[in-house]
DNA sequence: TGCCAGGCCGGGT
DNA sequence: ACCCGGCATGGC
């Protein structure tokens, strides 16, 4: 997208959010309940099924572990155990100690305090964490932080790629930035928006591909 | 059976 | 700056 913000892009967004929010209806992300207990998932769901990350979750939970001072004094070999089932364990349990680590060390282990925290601070502080990546930390700055900043993940790409609203080829901040200058910056907004388009890619996309002819927005093209 | 899932890192060009 | 292999389990 050469130019980032224009009424026609704004126009099309906006008709694209309202045709899926009406096709589904609201999606009720995140499904974790607590803050952190969405930030750990966040980590644990990279290239992983959302099914499997279910399993390591309840696992941490019924164990009682899902607290950060509790993952930070387990072992790693204790944490591998427990989100086994997540697929990369190995490096997922470093990657939870990391990020886990920083909570506490920076915030006692309290999000709240977290919470306060300027939006452009944490995802500098987030990104330079090992094993937090822009989606991962994305996820976790909208979703368990519930700040306004949108989320782009492989479906996003296929997607909007397909209907020509973003290249193939554009990095991150760049689709980033065509959501962000173009839609209102709401939580609420993006966060139904990103949980809409998984929605509709796990509806309608096939093996890596997105070219169903029946989906709900062929319309608007 | 093989392919895929809500990425990220590190090493090689 | 891209490109690619590795990481690993569970479901269809």
């Amino acid at each position: 997208m050469s130019h980032p913000s224009s009424k026609e892009t704004q126009d099309i967004l906006f008709s694209i959010y309202n045709t899926l929010y009406n096709y589904y209806g609201p999606q009720y992300w995140w499904p974790g309940e607590a803050p952190f207990e969405v930030m750990i998932g966040a980590i644990l769901t990279q290239n992983t099924n959302w099914r499997n990350v279910e399993t390591a979750i309840k696992n941490l939970k019924e164990g009682g572990f899902l607290t950060p001072d509790r993952i930070n004094r387990i072992s790693v070999k204790r944490l591998q155990r427990l989100i086994k089932p997540v697929g990369f364990f190995n490096i997922k349990a470093e990657r939870v100690k990391a990020f886990v680590r920083y909570i506490m060390r920076e915030y006692l282990g309290d999000i709240s305090k977290m919470k306060k925290e300027k939006t452009s601070f944490l995802r500098k502080k987030l990104l330079g964490i090992k094993g937090i990546g822009p989606e991962t930390c994305d996820s976790i700055l909208l979703y368990a932080l519930e700040k306004p900043v949108f989320v782009v993940d492989a479906y996003t790409r296929r997607v909007f790629s397909r209907h020509k609203i973003i290249g193939e080829k554009d990095c991150y901040s760049e689709i980033q930035l065509v959501f962000e200058k173009n839609l209102n910056r709401d939580v609420k907004l993006f966060n139904e928006f990103h949980a809409l388009i998984v929605r509709l890619a796990k509806d309608r996309c096939k093996a890596k591909k997105y070219e169903c002819e029946t989906c709900p927005l062929e319309s608007l093209l």
